[in-house]
DNA sequence: GACGCTTGCGCAATCGTTTGCTCAAGTTTC
DNA sequence: GAAACTTGAGCAAACGATTGCGCAAGCGTC
């Protein structure tokens, strides 16, 4: 910039208010430091700037694993909302693991970055109150931290798994099988919840057995439906807690020779995009994964800009998505989109 | 940082050593900064470090899209390498916008990342060259830039679809589609070619008509099988050249009431971890992902360690993963690993 | 006891910007 | 024509760390 403001022979005093338009500079000078901007093949120092500034335009997001495709969208939704508000993201990934969560967490604080986007994996509240306490912004996703003092996203789970479940219902399916997720989550027990939410309803009731404990990735929905498939009794239709589980369902129940959906229907949870590719078409509760990263965005940037409303519980609402794997493709229900 | 001086008696050079451990400082006066640390909760400001050491400990990625499956996995794969060296990385969407490459591009720059891994998408290169000349430290993937003084990672796609092919050759597969990539890519290219290699290694014929082309999207394998499907003397297998396509194809084949291997057979390329569950689990040509990303960061981070050796291509092997998808599970071969 | 070495620490410059303050020149106003 | 504004631009002090250099005290040597 030095090197700039002597080859245009101003001050960079001018030399930064020109490339800010920060105050009038004439016309003549302008130009000047334009072309000597370009001959040298200057580009500014965010580094500087930030220090000055006190601002990165950087937001740090965090996740359990980004070849998640649930998270892999997220992630995609945050940063095409940062590039249009010329923001960078710097992505991390936890694996689940609250050492790294915090080490994490640690480095974006040191990394300065005007805010957070937090997929809270476990229970560990530390790593956030730290942020909190150096006044970054921070949203927290899929979670509510009780008694902790930030914005949070979160979908409405349990009745997102009960009209999920319903829907198997009104197919007439009787015994449903639910392929749960951790139980350290709020967001899988809350879909467990909804499962049996929509039996109360039915007045039917569920056999433990139907319910089988997985782990939100695909291994788990392969080993989980192989145990609810050895059931005296079976099954004829099956919940997944989300759709990674599903896929590893449709496949558990391919590999043992039967057809989705004529022996067994699925539903899913969480709306990726793979989902209308699986074999067959998922049917799935799917999230507004878009929007939760607009809004996450929103609200970061926002308190960054100053805002100062007392932080909130922000619930988004699912909908159901029909394809083929639940069987029920032909008859309509209110509320449900259906998709070719 | 002052504050902390302050408390705990000593300069800000002496915090600063004990911080860094840059030099030798007495036990007494370390014990009493770093209480002074804790009880400030001080952290340190990574703008400042990185203004005056001229590092910033950030790798910046850009990809087409990270929801991609390949590239989330990439992408992770960098970003665990980059933890391991207390990096961060800022993870850049391109959409194949050459507009959005330079602007991302040239924002890293701004940032002053130490490295960048890029995901070529075009033909552009005018934005990879400006970095360079900024003399950041850059290797391109997938994609050889030609006269461009960088690193750059590749596998051999052409001896890789080769193989694949072969594969099916093998299985007594003589009419064979091809759905192709965008023919822009040299990665495309290149694999298309392969497929052509095999048939001619065999002294067989490839029809024009069997060579689809598609968008390495699913999408456009979905659409490009059904014109394969349609044809009057219709193909036996199908070489997909990239997983993506792949899973496409599938779905487009189970949506004809097709079975896979039994009526088509199908292969892959790319080796996605998804690949294992889909429904038959595929045969795919594997790309080395995980080494791929870990020789990119090591690549990068040699040079941001002041390695001046001759850029070069990085040329590394594909593997055959034998699933069901391909119908020839059972034969062995020399050379591909089968999965259950 | 003077000299030189070693040891342990602080001073102040520096990194590349932004920005409050100042100031000269030009323009009104009365 | 002098006082009071206005206008356009530069000076220099931040921002928060790192680091070359220097200094004082302690120690050993002759």
């Amino acid at each position: 910039m030095k090197d700039v403001a002597e080859l245009a022979d101003v001050s960079v005093t001018t030399v930064s208010h020109v490339l800010n338009k920060t105050r009038y500079v004439d016309r003549s000078l302008v130009r000047r430091v334009e072309t000597a901007v370009k001959s040298l093949g200057y580009q500014p120092n965010a580094l500087a700037r930030g220090l000055r500034r006190k601002e990165t335009r950087m937001l740090g997001m965090v996740v359990p694993d980004n070849s998640n495709p649930y998270f892999a969208e997220l992630a995609r939704s945050i940063e095409d909302a940062c590039f249009e508000c010329d923001y960078n993201m710097i992505l991390c990934n936890s694996d689940e693991d609250p050492t790294k969560e915090r080490a994490y967490l640690s480095l974006l604080v040191e990394k300065r970055v005007d805010g957070i986007v937090f997929v809270a994996s476990g229970n560990d509240r530390s790593g956030v109150q730290a942020v909190l306490q150096q006044k970054i912004p921070l949203v927290v996703l899929d979670r509510e931290l009780k008694d902790t003092k930030c914005d949070s996203i979160v979908v409405d789970n349990r009745a997102g798994a009960s009209r999920a479940t319903q829907h198997l219902i009104d197919g007439n399916h009787r015994r449903i099988g639910c392929v749960g997720g951790p139980i350290n989550l709020v967001a899988a027990r809350d879909r467990l919840q909804g499962y049996q939410d929509a039996f109360t309803k039915a007045r039917l009731r569920v056999d433990p057995k139907w319910i089988q404990p997985g782990d939100f990735h695909i291994e788990g929905g392969y080993t989980a439906v192989q145990r609810l498939l050895d059931l005296p009794n079976p099954i004829t239709a099956i919940f997944a807690a989300n759709d990674l589980m599903a896929i590893g369902v449709l496949r558990g129940i391919g590999a043992r020779g039967l057809r989705v959906p004529e022996d067994i229907a699925v539903v899913g949870f969480d709306g990726i995009s793979l989902g209308k590719y699986t074999q067959p078409p998922l049917t799935t509760m799917a999230q507004p994964i878009r929007e939760i990263g607009k809004l996450a965005t929103e609200l970061v940037l926002s308190r960054v800009n100053g805002e100062r409303k007392e932080p909130r519980i922000h619930r988004l609402e699912t909908s159901l998505v029909v394809r083929i794997s639940c069987g029920t493709a032909t008859q309509k229900r209110a509320g449900a989109k259906r998709e070719t």
